[in-house]
DNA sequence: TGCTATTAATAAGA
DNA sequence: TCTTATTAATAGCA
């Protein structure tokens, strides 16, 4: 089940832009070469500060390139080591602009992380480690709670995981499996056992909506209560 | 309630890796002027073919300075623009790699798309735009929802979530606001309808887990039942 | 948008 | 990892 060849993700090549590929006999080592008699008509690319440009329209037209050059970047890395990328952006001004099998991606980064946390077990996690043996509560299948008890157990599941989300998220953005701690399963338990006070009360307010948390179990809810 | 500022992203920097920083009296037009003592000990960089890198040891040092390179663009365009970018990266064997507030930005896109889906109003859609006249059923305030339904009503916006989103998905990877289409409201009916009659069935089967779809209500559910 | 002069990223090697 | 020779990305203009 190695998706090796899950290239999905490289049809996002540069869509409509079929540039027109710059003439081939005056390629490589013409750098200096090149005939004097052109007067310098631009001054070049320029070394410019990493800060946010003010000028509205040179920042659209940054963002333009620099994001088709991001997206670019991520279709060359998804090829040459066979990786899954998704890319999710946001302008100032909140138009979307996204690369990749996002959705397959976010669900499956969702259902990854706590079984990373679990142990970090290496690279050779394979399909096959489907035993129930030994697992914490919401490691279990869903078939061996009662019918009585879905409802919590997802609101539990829910709440538990966006817990350790937003305790992952404290660790430092660029989040890497090498930056993960332990995270023993004694923190879990404390996590929920710290929330699981609340239930009840999220459950009363878990359609208003905020800024931070997850709700994904509700996606489409308007993000703010009718005032 | 413009997020100009929102520079969490940025934190994302290369993080423990403090490079030397190259000497800087040996910068930038010293290139060609370099003695030429030096024998010619490396070949520099040469130009690759974009294809999977059949050598592992290869692939994972390709894969370790291009993710690296990748984030960096990322926090580059972040800061220059005032962008907010989130990237997801899973390895061939599966390690994790993200940029950014993945989560927020995850529910920050989740909840957009429908909106955006309605009219795309243009750049200027700050906050305020809470009024709920003329809205469809799925963009109303929960609170109109009658206790009752709650459950059936959650069902119908994942289910239609799904919907949207693969239909999306099938518009090819790179989606920009600019490549969605007038998207009517009618084929979000549509789908709604077409997808209602599954609602019971999928109902039962919503624990199976399945790879392609979103089961976010139940994040944490093992992807497959116990045999 | 398309074009260059430069800067920035990075494939090989050590 | 660190360095270097090259290729690739892109800032400023037209």
């Amino acid at each position: 089940m190695v998706d090796v060849g899950e290239a999905s993700t490289i049809t996002c090549l540069p869509p409509a832009k079929q540039k027109p590929l710059r003439n081939p006999n005056l390629l490589a080592n013409q750098k200096k070469e090149t005939t004097p008699k052109k007067p310098r008509t631009t001054k070049g690319r320029q070394k410019i500060e990493i800060k946010e440009i003010e000028v509205e329209n040179r920042r659209q037209v940054t963002f333009s390139k620099r994001r088709s050059g991001l997206f670019k970047k991520a279709a060359e890395l998804s090829v040459l080591c066979g990786a899954q990328i998704g890319i999710i952006t946001f302008s100032r001004c909140d138009r979307i602009y996204s690369f990749g099998n996002v959705d397959t991606l976010v669900d499956k980064y969702i259902r990854k992380t706590p079984v990373m946390l679990r142990t970090n077990p290496g690279c050779d996690v394979a399909a096959g480690d489907e035993n129930h043996d030994g697992l914490m509560w919401w490691e279990r299948a869903v078939e061996s709670v009662a019918e009585e008890d879905m409802e919590e157990y997802k609101m539990a599941l829910s709440l538990l995981r966006e817990n350790l989300l937003t305790r992952i998220s404290q660790m430092g953005n660029d989040r890497t499996v090498e930056n993960l701690p332990a995270f023993p399963n004694e923190m879990a338990m404390a996590d929920w056992k710290l929330s699981n006070e609340s239930l009840m009360a999220r459950n009363d307010r878990s359609y208003l909506g905020n800024d931070a948390g997850l709700d994904l179990a509700v996606p489409f809810m308007s993000p703010k209560p009718r005032q």
